[in-house]
DNA sequence: ATCCTTGCAAATGATTTGCAAGAGT
DNA sequence: ACTCTTGCAAATCATTTGCAAGGAT
């Protein structure tokens, strides 16, 4: 399990109890929609309010502490900053998952084909898992 | 230049005059948002509302004539679909370029590694592109 | 003491829906 | 003739902003 506080320390950032609240309910889900996040967190912040989640994820997201999955069909989800790797969708149960890929040759390939120099990827592959298989 | 009113037969939309025009816009920009056709639109069709072009959209998503990709930081763009390719997002100048891939070592990797049937994908790597790196 | 964060309410922006008139098959 | 599409207005959903009070450094 992290250390919140000193990791929002890091990143210049003030340590709040809903910061603190807000990382470790990210970090057991893995991701997660600003509504989960909401409805998650309510029971321990019944007084906290949807912009103050919002300007959260938007401060951590400038710090770098916090990344955006952008999904198809579905809401935008936010996970704590890992090394790159890719996202895997199931159109059945609607769950995330991560997936590590090798990046290197990847990355080569696009600036040797376009020239493009690579800081940020978003790599969601959408399927079946496979327990939604065996339903 | 694709015959638009056949790929909407084939596809069991009807052929209407703002159809073939959307795609027509869609084919020879690549990539758009909603906001950007509805201004390259509206000239030759004052009258056309957002709605329908949201209807649109969302008829030719389900029958798999469209393809929507979804970038950080810009809003969702449409496209036809074509055969897998990943997608160059220029961090400065907000370009959106296809890229294509060779897809079957990295499906072969996620069958292997997770299980998961794939059935899309939604690849986007942001950078700076080679022409807004000599500025 | 100062500056940042919270939480409310209100504003904005994006997308969807209901409905009547019009167009496509 | 029938059904789907269009376009308007209104509704809904997602996200952002202004502001006053409270909390962190």
């Amino acid at each position: 399990m992290m250390n919140y506080e000193n990791i929002l320390r890091e990143h210049n950032l003030k340590v709040t109890n809903q910061r603190v609240a807000i990382l470790s309910i990210i970090e057991q889900k893995g991701h997660i929609s600003i509504e989960d996040l909401y409805s998650k967190i309510k029971p321990d912040f019944p007084s906290i309010s949807l912009a103050t989640l919002y300007k959260n994820m938007h401060a951590m997201l400038k710090n770098g502490l916090l990344a955006e999955v952008k999904v198809e069909n579905s809401k935008t989800h936010f996970e704590i900053v890992s090394d790159n790797h890719a996202h895997l969708y199931c159109e059945k149960c609607r769950e995330l998952v991560d997936f590590d890929i090798e990046f290197e040759k990847l990355n080569n390939d696009i600036l040797k084909g376009s020239g493009f120099l690579l800081n940020k990827t978003n790599l969601t592959f959408s399927g079946i898992c496979i327990s939604c298989q065996n339903i």
